[in-house]
DNA sequence: GTCTAATGTGAGCACTGCTCACGAAACAGA
DNA sequence: TCTGTTTCGTGAGCAGTGCTCACATTAGAC
């Protein structure tokens, strides 16, 4: 049976088996530490090593190499973000969807800020010649997920307008998706769901990433107005609106 | 006299500063070369240098380090993407404001799809420790600058609702982009801009970071079906739109 | 108690960015 | 034309990286 995460770990059965899994959690937790610290690109299999006080070639025992313990801290930072999304969301009342939206984005924007380098290493450019691996893919759907949830919802409680119909093109385009929701959801709220995701995403990276310098200003309060007010203009091109943009 | 980017460089007097100004010109060639090629962070000095016959030493003579050189193609990379959207948004009608739209989306995305390793290097997440220098601002606000333009235009031909009221916290978010367009464009109009800007980054980005593997059908067709069709939705909730997003 | 497999060690390879002392060449001023 | 100053190319060297490998040690299985 293969391990997948979100998976409870065998309970080891030897000492040997106690011990690996041990010194192999010390690893995790240190790299986990240096890349919030210094960044993936500038994680050292070598400096975690002496961290633990083990001679570099040891790490390898553990691990196989660099870029396994990077996919690692992948999936680590998916289900933090994952997870932070889902509580924050789960708290609204079912029934104020946009409330639910926003509570959304905000969860996304603060893990972000502050776990800027987990959020770079997921969502930033990929490390070239790296391929995500299928272990990510579980973990990475946890908000795209929330988000289209939100929107299916809406629509099953009638509040919403009818799904628009779709050109024929552009609904076999997202058939990956649709196949994986089970072929029920129809094409334009899975569309809208994923907009709303791009959307969420881009302003969290042009923030994060800098883009924002000189165009919006620097503090905590401004920042937040602004991202609220992009995220309700977001929810407005939904259908998700409680009416205006303005507050 | 300070040299900026699009400012044509003196004439080189002596033998020397012409020998210099190649000599100059030719690492960045090879380093434009190696970046389309590895990506930003295997961009090695020492590579540049052997392919130029030259020792490592050699090149610090002419680019002082390895972030700087990562400057100048930063810079390369905003002026050869906003030169092509520039092209492009301005071959349509100028009353055409959701073709102009448009085509300057697909004009990003084409870029970035024939340019992957330099959109990720200015799209995508910083080098850690590295500050954006302020040459780039001016290259960088191009494609931005486009997009408002385009709202604005929209805007003074009267065939656009009024510019909404805007919360004032959220005005005064923005207060640099405002003083930076002279104070003349309504705070609204502004917001939209930028709203695209980001949406349009985020679809840009999603695609080709990855993010739509197992989402949306991997060929062409599929993938630019997709995007006109997102970006017809963003358009829309900036009120670019033609009536629907179905096409 | 023995035998095998897992684990830790340190040397080593090839690579990186970057510095520095050293000559050689090119330029500028007298 | 001669002299003095910059500028430039060279190669060695430092500190760091990922990763491999032969070797010793140790723990569990039989």
């Amino acid at each position: 049976m293969r391990q997948t995460a979100g998976m409870p770990i065998d309970a080891p059965r030897t000492a040997r088996e106690r011990a690996r899994a041990e010194i192999t959690a010390e690893i995790l937790d240190t790299a986990r530490i240096h890349l919030a610290r210094d960044g993936a690109a500038a994680l050292s299999l070598r400096a975690v090593a002496r961290d633990l006080g083990m001679v570099s070639s040891a790490v390898y025992r553990y691990v196989p190499n660099r870029d396994a313990l990077l996919t690692m801290l992948i999936i680590d930072a998916y289900d933090g973000l994952g997870g932070a999304v889902e509580t924050s969301e789960g708290a609204v009342a079912r029934t104020d969807y946009l409330d639910r939206f926003l509570a959304t984005c905000h969860a996304v924007r603060t893990w972000a800020i502050a776990h800027p380098q987990e959020y770079a290493l997921i969502y930033g450019s990929p490390v070239p010649g790296y391929a995500a691996p299928e272990d990510t893919i579980g973990p990475a759907s946890r908000v795209p997920v929330v988000l289209i949830t939100i929107i299916v919802d809406l629509q099953s409680s009638g509040r919403a307008p009818r799904p628009a119909p779709v050109d024929a093109g552009v609904a076999a385009s997202i058939a990956p998706i649709s196949d994986f929701a089970g072929g029920q959801v129809p094409p334009d709220l899975l569309l809208r769901g994923m907009a709303s995701w791009s959307g969420l995403f881009g302003a969290v990276s042009f923030e994060l990433y800098g883009h924002l310098h000189n165009v919006v200003a620097e503090g905590t309060a401004a920042r937040t107005a602004y991202f609220d007010h992009q995220m309700r203009r977001v929810a407005e091109g939904l259908g998700l609106g409680s009416g205006t943009v303005a507050r």
